[in-house]
DNA sequence: ACCTGAACACCGTTCAAGT
DNA sequence: ACCTGAACACCGTTCAAGT
């Protein structure tokens, strides 16, 4: 679960991008109830190699949310590039939405937390926080946003969305980007 | 799951409700990892007992999920006697996420909706959103929120609310609050 | 009708043997 | 170092026997 060793013998490498890639894909289908030995199998791997990689299901999950927190902070950190306060924020937040839309296993994730282990993902979410912070500051300054806002808030704003884009996945017209901009309408200062 | 059929045998109406107080019990406990034997068990009656009644774990969790639906509609009505249209409409989102603070078993449950069977909800839920679909007209009529606004937003705004009671629920003070008021903040016209 | 719990099946995880 | 898969353990579910 951390980040410094050494590089991998060039198979193990490759099997462990495998083994991500058939992960996502599998959990992405079922959900949760995707099984090892199944992804496993997608990724042309034993078993026993899943498991020296990842020594729980948990684990794998986790790897994946990891995997997405690091690509959250990228979005942010472009939008950071956008001149409006308002703006910058509110496309941060749509952007990251509309980049977990096929996710399953991602909106899974979010949704039970409490069913996967978040060592390893704190370094991840408190890079992640650092430039979200900054964004809502720059708001708040700005007079853009309510005042009383703190970044908490916008990881739970972030996985009501999920969890609504996921709920809603059957429906025919995704409804969770009107979930997105209710919450960002709120935002407003009254 | 059907609703009509003759009363039980007075021991077995007894058991049926020690069921599902404990499944509500040890599901809030240790969310849908608690085990149907402990279930069984803390209830004082054999597993055999259990699956006579909900053939499936899942089954159990539908259940508890229409009986919370019903209370819902039941706060609905009441909210229907609130003279300002706009109040009626918050005072039901709010007093609806109160009433299920506690139930961890619900929160999981309508976050973890793809891993149990929906059978005989639909009724419930119809009967809820009639309510719903009349507070929300009259707030509209009345000005008082987004005219595009329908009734399954609600159901997503309580699904999204859900999600952040349960992601947030280690925190200190209860955020979910807050994102409460914002999706309500939200809600008025622009 | 309803209750019980031993037995079964499924799937997450381990580990001894192999390269 | 890494790979493999048979074997184990756990827990959801069934079913034959009992009241």
């Amino acid at each position: 679960m951390t980040t410094d060793q050494r590089p991998l013998r060039a198979d193990a490498q490759r099997n462990l991008e495998r083994i991500t890639t058939s992960a996502q894909v599998l959990f992405a289908e079922r959900g949760t109830r995707a099984q090892m030995e199944d992804i496993a199998a997608h990724a042309g791997v034993g078993i026993g190699t899943l498991y020296r990689r990842f020594p729980t299901k948990e684990a794998l999950l986790t790897a994946l949310v990891r995997k997405r927190f690091q690509e959250f902070a990228v979005i942010a950190a472009e939008c950071e590039e956008i001149s409006d306060p308002y703006d910058a924020l509110a496309t941060s937040m749509r952007r990251q939405a509309e980049s977990v839309v096929g996710d399953a296993a991602f909106q899974l994730a979010m949704m039970n937390i409490d069913s996967f282990s978040w060592d390893g993902i704190e370094e991840d979410k408190a890079a992640l926080n650092a430039i979200l912070g900054r964004l809502l500051e720059r708001a708040q300054a700005a007079g853009a946003v309510r005042a009383d806002l703190r970044v908490e808030d916008y990881g739970m704003m972030m996985c009501g969305t999920t969890a609504t884009m996921y709920f809603m996945h059957a429906l025919p017209e995704p409804g969770w980007r009107r979930h997105l901009e209710i919450l960002l309408a709120g935002l407003k200062p009254t």
